[in-house]
RNA sequence: CGGGGCGUAGCGCAGCCUGGUAGCGCACACGGUUCGGGACCGUGGGGUCGAAGGUUCAAAUCCUUUCGCCCCGACCA
């Protein structure tokens, strides 16, 4: 509980609102596209410095400084320990890792004046493996969990959204080491429970899901997402079972292959009946798309198959995506470069995280431009199609359940109807993603629903990637000496303030959930000349002072209107109104902000229902 | 990096096409009237027109270069 921790107490001098620096905004900022960076702004929480790097003003920090505190006593309570790394680090320690050539341009690097190479630390794997190595010996000393809450900078290709992505911003990063699969296992699960509770204290609505490992590598990971309709991820959850993932990691369930002759003929689509029927070549002029050509033949878009040409870095041990025609051969002359054809259904998507997996790639996959596709397919974009071509494609496994598909034709304005699995060389992978209505991979019986969601945390099992790389090793009780299990365990603290206002809001402005709130409540005399307001006022904020409550008192000279409206911005999750109206009959009005209601108590008795708002 | 757009007072914008006194609203200061949902009247202060170069008698305006920022995409613990 905020209003018992020992900062209230430091902070409770300055709670005038005329000596406090909060400078709203009437207009929205130009810069401002999302609902939490506008209101950021407006509610002078922060400014911007350049691009994707802010100042935090007394409002914003104070936010800031709660996520933090909740962190922290999280993280403490679950026996981590907090240590302080340094944001400069040199280059040797992400040399040893590996990092330096493989994490690119994101990696803020600087040379100092004896021309040492540096990078401002975008996470702190090496600094904290470092650490380790030289100061933890012995399986005795293990498991131990080490965190930090500490200003992080990537260098974003585009930062964007505020505080929702900038390029500096604060993260606690939080590192386990382990003599065993069995410890770093119980640990990431007490992360896990130790997460949801932070989240659960920051009053946000949220999800555990599945994830994507990315590029820190390491076997298996959860990302904790606020949900919000201006998520930039996609969740998919089913409605019956716990399964919850990021679609870039969901896996689809393969189709059941139904026996069409088993299967009533009324169940089938209707002009399939069962039979594979002979190919059939049809004349699409200028219908490119997949929603032209199911438009034009009168047909769904499920019923067609996409055909997708990608260009890719190929790795050391991929198996060569098509075979190796002469063709291709002067194609790609270097043999660095593989080409791969992509099958998906036509209402589907390919997921190009499956994808480069399955291609054995780590550089990002491309869609082939037109000239290459042209010279694949000999058609123009639009038609190719799997019919013909040689090599075998990668089909995704839904095809697997179709029968007599649309594809294109390898020629222009010219599409194939009556395609069947049989007419082509493919191997059937995952690779597209999850959409809305799909059965549970999980449980099977359930139905997907997919949401939009922030990421706010990440939990990652890493295994022995960086302590193998940085030699970390301890003496086990066997008496040999092995790498450590690592663990590591992010929250974007300023993304998890910006997400709960993009979860929290109405026209008016921030709805803050009262235990992340800058002040809990404000007091708004509405005429500050008027000394029976005043002195009201003045008790009533005593008593919340009195109590621990950060209270606002809003001393300002200005019209009840002005007073109203930055109070409803800036989000106060209680404020408490007195006016001379009301105060005739020795009542002051206490208003929840996320609801709007209204109370009327005597004066003595507003602090003590203030906080009893508060606390609910 | 590809595509689009914007830099004019603290903020939001007009002026630029068609070169000639730099303007509006909000904010700020002062005076007055107001005072329960961003008041009104009056007065006032504040601008290297992002920067550099060029064209011209004359450039916010036309040309070139450059820097910064925003949006879409690619990218992302």
């Amino acid at each position: 509980m905020c209003r018992s921790c020992r900062l209230t107490r430091r902070w409770r001098h300055n709670m005038l609102y005329s000596k406090l620096l909060i400078p709203t905004l009437k207009e929205d900022p130009a810069e401002a596209e999302v609902i939490s960076h506008r209101l950021m702004l407006r509610a002078g929480m922060i400014r911007k410095v350049a691009a994707g790097i802010y100042t935090y003003l007394p409002l914003g920090w104070r936010t800031v400084r709660k996520v933090a505190e909740i962190v922290r006593q999280e993280m403490d309570k679950a026996g981590a320990q907090e240590v302080m790394l340094p944001a400069v680090q040199p280059s040797e320690l992400w040399k040893e890792s590996g990092r330096w050539d493989y994490y690119g341009k994101e990696l803020l690097r600087l040379k100092d004046r004896h021309d040492r190479e540096f990078c401002i630390g975008p996470t702190a794997e090496e600094v904290i493996t470092d650490l380790v190595r030289r100061e933890v010996k012995s399986y005795k000393q293990l498991p131990m969990n080490l965190y930090q809450i500490q200003t992080k900078f990537r260098d974003e290709i585009r930062p964007r959204f505020g505080l929702m992505r900038g390029r500096e911003f604060i993260m606690k990063d939080a590192y386990s080491f382990h003599k065993d699969k069995e410890s770093a296992e119980a640990e990431y699960w007490n992360m896990y429970e130790t997460y949801k509770r932070i989240f659960t204290r920051c009053g946000l609505n949220f999800r555990a899901v599945e994830a994507d490992t990315g590029n820190i590598g390491g076997s298996f990971s959860h990302e904790f997402m606020v949900l919000a309709e201006t998520g930039e991820d996609f969740i998919a959850s089913c409605d019956s079972c716990d399964y919850a993932a990021n679609v870039e990691k969901a896996e689809c369930r393969p189709p059941e292959v139904v026996d069409t002759r088993r299967v009533p003929r009324d169940m089938l689509d209707e002009d399939d009946g069962g039979e594979l029927k002979p190919i059939e070549k049809v004349h699409t002029p200028g219908k490119k798309t997949v929603e032209e050509v199911a438009e034009f033949l009168g047909v769904k878009t499920s019923k067609l198959v996409k055909t997708l040409i990608y260009k890719y870095a190929r790795g050391v041990n991929a198996i060569p995506p098509l075979r190796e025609t002469p063709q291709l051969r002067a194609l790609f002359p270097d043999h660095g470069m593989g080409v791969a054809v992509v099958l998906v259904r036509g209402d589907h998507e390919v997921n190009e995280i499956k994808l480069s997996k399955i291609l054995e790639t780590s550089e990002p996959i491309e869609l082939a431009d037109e000239e290459t596709v042209r010279r694949i397919t000999d058609a123009p974009t639009g038609f190719a199609g799997p019919v013909g071509l040689s090599g075998i494609a990668y089909a995704d496994d839904a095809l697997r359940g179709m029968k007599n598909f649309i594809t294109g034709g390898n020629e222009a304005d010219t599409h194939l109807k009556n395609v069947n699995t049989r007419d082509f060389q493919a191997s059937y992978f995952d690779l597209r993603n999850i959409v809305s209505g799909d059965a549970c991979p999980k449980c099977g019986a359930g139905k997907i629903e997919i949401f939009k969601g922030i990421e706010v945390g990440h939990i990652f099992m890493l295994g022995t990637k960086y302590s193998e790389a940085m030699k970390c090793m301890f003496l086990d009780d066997d008496g040999d000496n092995k790498p450590m299990i690592m663990g590591c365990y992010g929250i974007g603290v300023g993304r998890t303030a910006a997400a709960a206002i993009e979860q929290n809001n109405d026209k008016n402005g921030i709805i803050w959930p009262a235990p992340i709130a800058p002040y809990e409540v404000a007091v708004l005399p509405l005429n500050i000349n008027d000394k029976g307001v005043m002195d009201a006022a003045t008790e009533i904020y005593e008593s919340l002072k009195k109590a621990g409550v950060e209270t606002v008192l809003d001393d300002r000279d200005l019209r009840p209107g002005f007073k109203f409206k930055d109070a409803d911005l800036i989000g106060f999750p209680v404020s408490v109104v007195v006016g001379e109206k009301n105060l005739k009959d020795g009542l002051v009005e206490v208003k929840r902000r996320s609801t709007g209601e209204a109370l009327k108590v005597r004066v003595s008795e507003a602090a003590r229902k203030a906080g009893e708002i508060l606390t609910k």
